[in-house]
DNA sequence: TTGAAAGCGGTACCAG
DNA sequence: CTGGTACCGCTTTCAA
């Protein structure tokens, strides 16, 4: 683990110098380029990034912090923040975080001067408070999916309420009276938000049929909650669900199938993300009717601020994506 | 941003006490805590994690290099090491790398100091000699999935051959003659070691039919190839298909039944990971027959290996789990 | 073109 | 229980 001093030493140089070859500046003597680069081979030297950044005040890497790094939802994230971030030579550093799940590290704290800010994506990634002292102490701050309203820290979301209220209206139209909505157990905004908009849609129509379930959308949940409901549902003629994400959406279907409820036939089913994946089941799925978020753009619309904010751009903003109903297999009209 | 510095002045103590606040030591008083502790809040200050790491020689923390975070394949190892990391008191810093693409970034240099170690799942993550430099200057190093020979790597594998060779055989056991191997177009170890399996039981039996096609899983290749494929298969009597991976295996039953081709009906198929789910589809697939492969265990072993190299056991081991063939619904006997 | 030296922000040993 | 100080490894003026 040989240091600079050590290369400078082997090489009968300066530290300074050793410094300079390192970050390829010129002024450096041809030779003793050479014989730098040589002992740095020899000694099996690469410079230590943890000094570096003390020095340099400056890691040209992005923090990013999800709820859960296997959940699919993250998957075209992270692959353009990924992508994004590599052509302008930036690197990302990405950490699972929940941050209501009781944990022994800090990743906040970890990931403190090693990274040049941070996007957080997906709410529980990070609490107010925290939030607060990061943007308070000068760093770059970007939530995808949620407005903590906390100053300095750029938002970028999406139009729950009205992609929501889109696709219910949606349903209406294609006849469907009897619509149950699916919610995920944890509180979050835009859960709330998802959900009154189907409360709303509701009322202006004035159904006079309306059910909300909560269900963990992380487990096997949303299976079970399918084989429980599937007799209730019959009996109340529910002909449509529209759930608060695909997973739940895709364990729902499943459960339903199996007892013997025909999905779109019996029951069109909506999700939400369009995440592109669905678990092994059961049985067979329909192609999932789905309310599509433009994660792609919202990420590169992060990485691209996260930039700009770098190079001393002080702007912040708030950028709110639209959705897109994408139809697919899972609904159809209701007779 | 204030540093250690300021809240020692700030509080009218030395900068050795601060440091003793901040990290819970004893032999502080009571009133000196406090007051240090109010002017950390005040300030707002954290601890800089560059010049700690640097002065402790130490992290805390695990840097997991995949080749593409997205992939669902890597989401159980992820999940566990996270849970398993983190109740030692590690973290992870996760990052995509795939070597063969042409990168801004070297991640090996930027992780370099901020983790105690690393593991590489998946080949083309590292290179052998990038590792050779790694083991050499004393890192902690675990590859998972792969074996490139380098001393002092801890290594952590499946039993390729040995588990598709058990497939095959199983195929034939069911009666299926004709059958074709889908591979990975990218050349890797396991890539090869499954395909020998495949030949190998091939001859065994005796068959007089053999067919192997390479492509491409990471996008969509799989379901075009599906389609371009069926008219042939048919005509070839082919009755069960071995894919590289469940992604490979989707992709391909969907096109197959885009063609009109039933599966299990006319053609049976088999995956390889069990990586739980699958891509939205054009069609309606049958529950996946798969090669499962134990990454919980996997991740566990890796993670408690690399606490114990920390703690300075200086032992390497070089770990094969075997894999579990799952019967779903995307096979039947041929009659 | 090169080297000396002063930080960067902590930790930890040693004295008192 | 507390403070002084050397040091961790690298970068960057400043002088030579």
């Amino acid at each position: 683990m040989a240091n600079i001093f050590d290369i400078a030493r082997e090489a009968g140089v300066s530290r300074s110098t050793v410094s300079r070859v390192i970050n390829n500046q010129p002024n450096v003597k041809y030779e003793k380029r050479i014989k730098v680069k040589e002992a740095i081979k020899r000694l099996n030297f690469t410079p230590n990034a943890a000094a570096r950044m003390l020095a340099l005040k400056k890691t040209y890497t992005i923090g990013v912090v999800v709820k859960e790094l296997g959940d699919v939802f993250y998957a075209s994230f992270i692959h353009n923040i990924h992508y994004i971030a590599d052509s302008y030579g930036y690197g990302a550093f990405y950490c699972n975080r929940n941050s209501t799940i009781q944990s022994e590290v800090n990743y906040l704290e970890r990931l403190n001067k090693q990274v040049d800010g941070y996007i957080f994506i997906g709410e529980k990634t990070v609490s107010k408070e925290e939030l607060e002292v990061l943007a308070r102490s000068g760093e770059i701050v970007i939530t995808i999916g949620f407005d903590l309203g906390v100053e300095n820290v750029t938002t970028i979301t999406i139009d729950n309420y009205e992609a929501t209220y889109g696709a219910v209206e949606k349903l209406i139209e294609q006849g469907h009276r009897n619509i149950v909505y699916i919610n995920a157990e944890e509180e979050t905004v835009e859960s709330s938000l998802r959900q009154s908009a189907y409360e709303d849609v509701i009322n202006k129509y004035e159904l006079n049929y309306s059910r909300v379930e909560r269900i963990d959308y992380l487990s096997d949940s949303a299976y079970n909650l399918g084989t429980e409901l599937a007799d209730d549902l019959k009996k109340e003629k529910v002909t449509a669900i529209i759930c608060f994400n695909d997973t739940l959406a895709t364990g729902l279907t499943d459960g339903l199938i199996t007892k013997g409820v025909s999905v779109p036939e019996d029951i069109s089913v909506v999700g939400f993300d369009d995440v592109a994946v669905r678990r092994i089941t059961s049985n067979n799925l329909p192609a999932l009717t789905t309310i599509s978020q433009p994660q792609q753009r919202m990420a590169e619309f992060a990485v691209r601020h996260f930039i700009k904010r770098v190079d001393d751009d002080q702007h912040h903003y708030h950028e709110k994506f639209k959705c897109v109903y994408v139809e697919r297999e899972s609904t159809k009209k209701s007779l």
